[in-house]
DNA sequence: CCCCGATGTGCATCCGATTGCACCGCGTGT
DNA sequence: ACACGCGGTGCAATCGGATGCACATCGGGG
């Protein structure tokens, strides 16, 4: 399938290329009658511009690179679709990679997208920050759900609601409340284990620690086991993926949640709202942060000044918490 | 951030560019002492190849062109990872666009791509077979999950798992078994529901049909309603978001699974194992599907013979069936 | 000692689109 | 009538890498 070029239009209608790309990419210097003509037979030839020569004259290539850790992880999914269709209002398109959880990975991949993306979306990165900044080699890069110093971030605040989450477990009467933490690489982890701590240490409630594990269900669903010997009445998660996995476990412990225990999760992700009883989880503005990172990579990559941008998570009440016996 | 060229890197050696260019990607023709100079100043000078600039003078993208209809369906996170994974070997990368689940939209997004992959992997493709071919335009195409006329196809047969299904309920006593009909304009639904009836047919079973529906957990929770009414201890699913719904759906009813009904879903994705008790379902084989794919591409983008190919499903077990009351 | 093939390199061209610059023709002001 | 401005247009260079072809170099055989 030989494709249409500018030139196969230029010769069929007997002017220049030159003029057959400038009706498309500045219409406003070709004279109406031109434009016209070049466009119908442009559809009629249907020509679609070699991205490739566009991206070797412009130096862009219309491709953001979008790195995750974890597609298959219920969080990601919903973040990359409003990227995508954010970043299609600007005739972008998006290039997914998978880095897997393992953070090494990570500084390759981001090598093998650089030189075919006008910008970066990290999301959940795991690598150390100066191997990020050092990998990314000067690349417009925007940074989802972590900060990076010296980077352009876009994140969502949980610590307010997390906290709140706490406070409602003590007001329905528990006073020894697990806390799951997530990766040790994970920022959001750390964030996130922090809010509660702070808590934690000024409320009546006695915190146990658990983790750090990885954000999947099956690592929730083996910690159910030392939940329930901690005596702990109640289950803040890392997130829901994980939340979801104690309920399995504490299921398969036979503890009845939330008759016996009380569980919350965090992210607000479909899975949160597929079980039975839906859980009680913290909601992240999930399409939200997409589009946010799209439209400050869109003004790091144009050299426009931008500023980070925090968004906050609410703490939704559904059917995982209640009060303690 | 100006980048290493082969022109700058053979300057600095004081070779010919095309002795660069060639280092990589004919490696046999170069000296071994030049050649190992060359790579060792690239890296040092961080050199990564222009792809638009190679993409031009190849006409190769090194982009695999991946359409989806909705991502945040979890059957399609691990088959897009298990496809990026793929052809990362072939040193390609994902071009990743959800069409939603609207059908109308991938001719579009279709053309979108077209300019700038190598090839294009459809999974479950909705709209009409003679559009999609028109669409692609004679661009190298796998469609996935879906049989359509003329073009490779990679999927999963579920007919004997979906009939084993079937007689398992029966013997176990289910005599109305009510059927979730997924979206009429996917074809693993007509397939999926064709293999139920035609073991109904000869069965000592009465089928209740519902839906179509779309293939989401809302649509799944409404019907529940429908299939309390109808009477029936049994349900087959379209797919496992939607046996997640209906089971939701019976839960707020106050019908127990599977003591009252017994629910089977369908692809075995990870909410099916997230769930308590975890779904009965027919299991597919998704990152072989995905990896398969990328194969039958790389054949049709190199020009040699390519067969269709057909996994199957099998029937997985848990602890959404038990017997009728 | 010369010729030959094999092996390495360089030169020039090409891929398709963009873009700075020159130019053309027309209308306007003086 | 002339210069000037300006909207439109074409020419040619450019982006970075791939590649056909010519040529250089070297060793070995006759």
């Amino acid at each position: 399938m030989n494709r249409a070029t500018i030139y196969s239009i230029a010769q069929e209608l007997g002017i220049s290329a030159s003029t057959v790309s400038r009706a498309f990419t500045r219409p406003d210097l070709v004279r109406e009658s031109v434009r016209e003509q070049v466009l119908q037979t442009a559809r009629r030839l249907g020509y679609q511009p070699n991205r490739s020569a566009r991206g070797l004259a412009t130096g862009r290539t219309g491709l953001v690179g979008v790195l995750v850790p974890d597609i298959t992880n219920p969080f990601f999914p919903p973040l990359v679709r409003a990227i995508e269709q954010q970043a299609a209002t600007h005739d972008s398109d998006v290039l997914l990679v998978d880095s897997g959880v393992n953070g090494t990975a990570e500084s390759v991949l981001i090598g093998r997208l650089l030189s075919q993306v006008d910008g970066l979306i990290l999301a959940s990165p795991r690598a150390r920050s100066a191997t990020l900044k050092q990998a990314i080699a000067g690349t417009p890069t925007v940074v989802v759900n972590r900060a990076v110093q010296g980077l352009p971030t876009v994140v969502c605040d949980n610590t307010a609601a997390l906290q709140q989450a706490g406070q409602h477990l003590v007001d329905a009467g528990h006073r020894r409340v697990a806390l799951l933490c997530g990766p040790a690489s994970a920022w959001a982890a750390n964030r996130r284990a922090r809010a509660v701590r702070t808590w934690a240490s000024g409320a009546d409630v006695e915190l146990v620690e658990f983790g750090p594990l990885e954000a999947q269900f099956e690592d929730g669903q083996r910690a159910a086991e030392d939940v329930v010997a901690s005596g702990a009445t109640a289950v803040l998660a890392f997130d829901d993926l994980m939340a979801c996995g104690v309920l399995a476990g504490l299921a398969e412990l036979g503890r009845s949640v939330p008759g016996e225990l009380s569980v919350v999760g965090c992210d607000d992700v479909l899975l949160a709202r597929t079980l039975t009883p839906q859980l009680t989880t913290v909601t992240a503005p999930i399409e939200e942060l997409g589009r946010r990172a799209v439209e400050v990579l869109g003004k790091v990559v144009d050299g426009e000044p931008v500023a980070n941008v925090s968004l906050t998570g609410t703490l939704t009440l559904r059917g995982t918490t209640a009060p303690a016996l």
